[in-house]
RNA sequence: GGAAGCUUAGCUCAGCUGGGAGAGCAUCUGCCUUACAAGCAGAGGGUCACAGGUUCGAGCCCUGUAGUUUCCACCA
C-alpha cells in the first residue's frame, strides 16, 4: 500500500503550481515541436501593457488562450504560442510623468533622451512583473518567443511598414482638426474617445447685427468657444433667414464682426435654426469653416487655457473661462435663457479628461482603401469571428472607417521616421537614421513624435515572427490560427491588425477572432480602479489556487457574454480539484505496489465497466466536438458531471465491493478501469486545470503514460469500446437504485437498517442483473437480501413498492408501514405518470405527428409509452391491494 | 438616431443543427457509509419577459411590444 504513501491527503497547489509550470518549462514543453511533418497551430497573445497588473480580464483572456494551446498540443500539433507586452505610451509616458513629478523633475528637465533612459528602465522593472503573473495562471506560451512592442525586431518592422505606406501615398501629414487630449498633452484617434453623456447647459444667446437692426438668437453648450467664432450658419432654405445671410454680426464680448452664412449642415428643426461657428474648437465646425473659407482662431492653448490673445480671460482653463464668459454675457445683456441639456462629450480612454478638438499639423493613414480587403476578407469568412455576431461590430466600423490619426506628441514609443530639412523645407520618409537632404545636402531634422500605440500592435501578428526578415517562424506559423481577445478592442485592434496582415502580408493575420466578454464584478458592475471593485486575480491564485481560478472563468459560461464573478465559483472549482483527488486518492488506496495490466481480459468487463466506458467513449467525442467549437464552458460542465456523477459517485461505490474482495475475479479489470477512466477524464480536463490533472495523472497507473501530462495524447474515441445495450441495461439498474433511495429517505429509514426486497419482473435479463449486482446493491441501497419473483404473488401487504422501468421491487416495512400514507404516496406517482401517459397517448393519436415526425422520434415516443403503461398497471394492482386490506 | 445582446428555479447562469425544462449556490430532510462534510443520499421550487406567427411539435425559428445592457453616430 505503498502507492498512497507518498501523496498529500489534500491538493497544495500552492506547492504545486510553481512545481509544475518550472518543470515543464524545463522540459521545453512550451515550444512547439521541430518535426516539419507535424500542422502547425499558432497564437500571439494580446500583449498587455507594460504598466498593468495582471486583472481579470487578462486571466480570462489568457487562460482561454492556454485552453486552446494545450488541447492543440495534445492533438498533435506543433503549436506556438507568442507571449509579449506592450509599451502603452499614453499610460507609461503617463506613469512615469507622474512618478517624476513626485520627485520634483519634468520631461523637459530630463530631455528626450534622459527620459526614454528612465522609461526603459520603467520597462525593465514592470515589464518583467506581468510576465511572472502570467506564469502563474499557467500560461504556456514559449518564452524563448518573448516580444516587446518596442523591441529592435518589431521597432525594424513599424519603420518597414511606415516607409512603405507613404511611398504608396496612404500615410500623409496634414493640418486637421483631431482629438486633442489637454492632460496627456497629445493627439488621439477617434478610436481613443470615449463619449459619455454628462449633464450640461444650453445657453441662448443674441448676437446683434452690425447694423443696429436686432439680434441672432443662438444656443451654445460652450460658451467659452465664442471667443474663435468666426461665422454664423444658417440653412440655405431656412426662411426665417433668407434676408440675413451675408449680413454681418459682432460678436458679443469680442467685438469682431463676423458674417451669416449659409450651409447645408444646419438643420432647420433644431433649436433657433443658428448656429455659431468655431473652426478651431470643433470637428463640424472645421468643415463648415473649409467650405466658406473662414478664418481658424484657436483661443486654446495645449493645456485648454484661453490665450494671450483674450486678456480678460487669458491664463483661465476652459471652465474658469466658460463661467466669466456666461457672466459677462449676462452683465452684457447677451445672455437670453439658461436651460439644461445633457449632451454627449468625448473624453480621453486613458485619462477620461474631456477632449478638446484642436486645429494641428498631423500625420495619418488613409484608411478608407486598405479597409476594403479587410471587410472582404471577413465577408468571404477568410477570417471568422467566434461568435459570429461580432462581425456586425467589426463591418460597422470598418464600412464606416476615418483616416487614422497616428501621431502623437508623446517621447515613449517609435519615433516617426519623417524628416525635415529646415533650409529647404524637403521632407524625406526614410529607415535611414542620418538623413541628409537630398536638395541641399544638409543634415535633416527627424519628426519629434511618435506613432499610435495601436500603429506597433497592428502588426503584432507578424511583427513577432520576425518580419520584414523572411523568417522560418513566418513561414511556418502565418497566419495565425486564432485570435483570442475581448470584444472591446475589436475596433481598436483586430480590425488594424486585418488591414496590416492583408496589407503586408497579402494574407489575413488569423482565422478565427475568439472573442469572449468582459469579467463584472458580482452585482454585474464593470471592474475599475476607480470603483475599487476589482478583484486581484493573484490573490484568489493565493487563496485557491490557478486550476480553481480557472475553473471559475470557464464554467457556466458562454463564447462572447459577459460574465460576474462570484466567489462560489472558484470555490466550486476547488471543490472539484479536491474531488478529483480523493478519488484518486481512493483508487491508489486499493492498489498493489506490483499492479500489472498483463493479464486484463476485457471479456470479463462487467455491466457497470461497459457502462462507465460506454460514457466516456461519449464524452471523448462530445467533449472535443466541443473544443473544436470553442465551446468550452459546456466541455467543461460535461467532464465535471462525468466525473462527479458518473465515475465517482457511481462507479467508484459499485466498484469498492470487487476492490474490498480479494479473491473477486474481476478485481484486475476494475483496478485497471478505475485507473484509465480518471486518467482519461484528467487529460480531458488538463486544458481547463493543468496542474491537479497532471499531479493526478503522474500518480495513478496509467496503462502507456507519458511523461507529463502535458504531452500526451488526447483521448481517442477509437480505443474506448462502447455498449449501448449495456448501458441500456445499467441505467434501468440505476432507476432502480434511486427509486429505492427515494423511498428510503420520505420513509426516514436508516441507511443502517438493510432492507429484504422482493424484485419482480417479467424480464430475466433484470433479474439475473440484479443476482450480479447483490454485492453492490447494499452499498448503493442498503440491500439486505433479494427474492426475485415473475409475479406478484405473495407479496406481503406490508410492503412499499418502488417502480423503475424493468418491474418493480417491493421492500416489507413491517413496523413502518402506514397503509394511508403509503397509499397518498403512491397516488402521487400515479398521477405523475398519467400526466406523462396523457402526453404520450395525445401525441401519438395525432396523425400529423405520427405521419410528419422523423420515424425514429415516434418509435422511441412509443416505447416510452408501452414502458410507462406497465408501470401504471402496476401501479393500480398495488393501490387496489393495499386499499382492499 | 442606427446596431447588437440579454430577459429560463429565490440568486448566478448553461441549454449544440427545433423532439420529454438543466447545473451550481441558497432552502428543506436524513446521513461523520473505512476517497472526499470542500462530502453522500433525497426533496421542494420554473405559463423559459409578453403578444402573435411558422411547424405534427417552439426555451430554441419569424414578426411585434416592454424592460435592461452595450457598441456605433458631429446634431449646435
Amino acid at each position: 500500500m505503498a502507492r498512497i504513501d507518498s501523496v498529500n491527503k489534500v491538493f497544495d497547489p500552492k506547492e504545486s503550481e510553481p512545481r509544475l509550470y518550472n518543470e515543464w518549462k524545463d522540459k521545453g514543453y512550451f515550444k512547439p515541436s521541430d518535426d516539419d511533418k507535424k500542422e502547425t497551430f499558432s497564437i500571439v497573445m494580446p500583449p498587455p501593457n507594460i504598466t498593468g497588473q495582471l486583472h481579470m480580464g487578462h486571466a480570462l483572456d489568457n487562460t482561454l488562450q492556454d485552453i486552446l494551446v494545450r488541447y492543440k498540443r495534445m492533438r498533435g500539433y506543433a503549436t506556438l504560442w507568442v507571449p509579449g507586452t506592450d509599451r502603452a505610451s499614453i499610460a507609461t509616458e503617463a506613469k512615469i510623468v507622474e512618478q517624476m513629478r513626485s520627485e520634483g523633475i519634468f520631461k523637459e528637465d530630463l530631455g528626450r533622451d534622459g527620459f526614454l533612459e528612465r522609461a526603459w528602465d520603467w520597462k525593465k522593472k514592470y515589464g518583467g512583473r506581468i510576465v511572472e503573473q502570467l506564469k502563474k495562471i499557467g500560461s504556456s506560451c514559449d518564452w524563448d518567443h518573448e516580444r516587446f512592442t518596442m523591441d529592435e525586431g518589431c521597432s525594424e518592422a513599424v519603420k518597414e511598414v511606415f516607409v512603405k505606406y507613404y511611398n504608396k501615398g496612404y500615410i500623409y501629414r496634414g493640418e486637421r482638426i483631431i482629438n486633442w487630449c489637454p492632460h496627456c498633452l497629445t493627439s488621439i484617434s477617434n478610436a481613443e474617445v470615449e463619449y459619455e453623456d454628462q449633464a450640461g447647459h444650453f445657453w441662448h444667446l443674441k448676437y446683434p447685427f452690425e447694423d443696429g437692426t436686432g439680434y441672432i438668437e443662438l444656443a451654445t453648450t460652450r460658451p467659452e468657444t465664442l471667443l474663435g467664432d468666426t461665422a454664423v450658419a444658417v440653412n440655405p432654405k431656412d426662411e426665417r433667414y433668407k434676408d440675413v445671410i451675408g449680413k454681418m454680426l459682432v460678436l458679443p464680448l469680442v467685438g469682431r464682426k463676423i458674417p451669416v452664412i449659409a450651409d447645408d449642415y444646419v438643420d432647420i428643426e433644431f433649436g433657433t435654426g443658428a448656429v455659431k461657428i468655431t473652426p478651431a474648437h470643433d470637428p463640424n465646425d472645421f468643415e463648415v469653416g473649409r467650405r466658406h473659407n473662414l478664418e481658424v482662431i484657436t483661443v486654446l492653448t495645449e493645456d485648454a487655457k484661453v490665450t494671450e490673445d483674450y486678456p480678460a480671460y487669458a491664463g483661465m482653463d476652459r471652465y474658469e473661462a466658460r463661467k466669466a464668459i456666461v457672466k459677462d454675457l449676462e452683465e452684457g445683456g447677451f445672455l437670453l435663457r439658461t436651460e439644461d441639456h445633457n449632451h454627449n462629450v468625448g473624453t480621453c480612454y486613458r485619462c477620461g479628461t474631456t477632449i478638446e478638438p484642436r486645429v494641428s499639423l498631423q500625420w495619418f493613414v488613409k484608411m478608407e482603401e486598405l479597409a476594403k480587403p479587410a471587410i472582404e476578407a471577413v465577408e468571404t469568412g477568410k477570417t471568422r469571428f467566434v461568435p459570429q455576431r461580432f462581425e456586425k461590430n467589426y463591418f460597422n466600423w470598418m464600412n464606416d472607417i476615418r483616416d487614422w490619426c497616428i501621431s502623437r506628441q508623446l517621447w515613449w514609443g517609435h519615433r516617426i521616421p519623417a524628416f525635415y530639412c529646415d533650409d529647404c523645407g524637403e521632407i524625406v520618409v526614410t529607415k535611414d537614421e542620418s538623413a541628409v537632404c537630398p536638395k541641399c545636402g544638409k543634415p535633416m531634422r527627424q519628426d519629434p513624435d511618435t506613432l499610435d500605440t495601436w500603429f506597433s500592435s497592428a502588426l503584432w501578428p507578424f511583427s513577432t515572427l520576425g518580419w520584414p526578415e523572411k523568417t522560418d517562424d513566418l513561414s511556418r506559423f502565418y497566419p495565425t490560427d486564432t485570435l483570442v481577445t475581448g470584444y472591446d478592442i475589436i475596433t481598436f485592434w483586430v480590425s488594424r491588425m486585418m488591414v496590416a496582415g492583408l496589407a503586408h502580408m497579402d494574407d489575413v493575420p488569423f482565422k478565427d477572432v475568439l472573442i469572449h466578454g468582459l469579467v463584472r464584478d458580482a452585482q454585474g458592475r464593470k471592474m475599475s480602479k476607480s470603483l475599487g471593485n476589482g478583484i486581484d486575480p493573484l490573490e484568489i491564485i493565493e487563496k485557491y489556487g490557478a486550476d480553481a481560478l480557472r475553473f471559475a472563468l470557464v464554467t457556466g459560461n458562454a463564447p462572447g457574454n459577459d460574465q460576474r464573478f462570484q466567489e462560489d465559483k472558484i470555490e466550486l472549482g476547488r471543490n472539484f480539484s479536491n474531488k478529483v483527488w480523493n478519488a484518486m486518492r481512493f483508487v491508489l488506496m486499493n492498489c498493489p505496489d506490483d499492479l500489472s495490466y498483463e493479464n486484463v481480459d476485457p471479456s470479463k468487463y462487467t455491466l457497470e465497466d461497459k457502462w462507465i466506458l460506454t460514457g466516456l467513449n461519449r464524452l471523448v467525442s462530445e467533449v472535443t466536438v466541443n473544443f473544436d467549437n470553442y465551446d468550452y464552458g459546456v466541455a467543461l460542465q460535461k467532464i465535471v458531471d462525468f466525473v462527479w456523477d458518473s465515475y465517482c459517485d457511481w462507479y467508484i461505490e459499485i466498484a469498492k465491493s470487487r476492490l474490498f474482495d480479494e479473491e473477486c475475479p474481476t478485481r484486475l479489470e476494475a483496478l485497471y478501469l478505475l485507473n484509465n477512466v480518471l486518467g482519461t477524464c484528467m487529460q480531458l480536463l488538463h486544458p481547463f486545470m493543468p496542474f491537479v490533472t497532471e499531479e493526478v495523472y503522474r500518480n495513478l497507473v496509467i496503462d502507456s503514460a507519458a511523461d507529463s501530462i502535458m504531452i500526451s495524447d488526447w483521448p481517442s474515441t477509437d480505443k474506448i469500446a462502447s455498449y449501448p445495450d449495456d448501458e441500456k441495461m445499467m441505467s434501468t439498474l440505476m432507476a432502480a437504485i434511486r427509486s429505492m433511495r427515494n423511498i428510503r429517505a420520505e420513509m426516514n429509514v436508516a441507511p443502517s437498517r438493510k432492507a429484504h426486497i422482493i424484485l419482480v419482473t417479467p424480464s430475466d435479463d433484470v433479474a439475473s442483473m440484479f443476482t450480479n449486482g447483490l454485492p453492490f446493491l447494499e452499498r448503493l441501497a442498503a440491500v439486505g437480501s433479494m427474492d426475485i419473483k415473475k409475479d406478484k404473488e405473495g407479496i406481503p401487504s406490508t410492503a412499499v413498492a418502488a417502480l423503475f422501468d424493468g418491474g418493480e421491487i417491493y421492500m416489507p416495512l413491517e413496523d413502518l408501514i402506514d397503509i394511508d400514507k403509503e397509499l397518498e404516496r403512491l397516488d402521487k406517482e400515479r398521477e405523475k405518470l398519467n400526466g406523462e401517459l396523457k402526453r404520450l397517448e395525445g401525441k401519438l393519436s395525432n396523425e400529423n405527428f405520427v405521419g410528419k415526425a422523423p420515424a425514429q422520434v415516434v418509435e422511441a415516443e412509443r416505447q416510452k409509452l408501452s414502458k410507462y403503461q406497465e408501470m401504471a398497471k402496476n401501479l393500480a394492482e398495488r393501490i387496489d391491494t393495499l386499499k382492499n386490506i
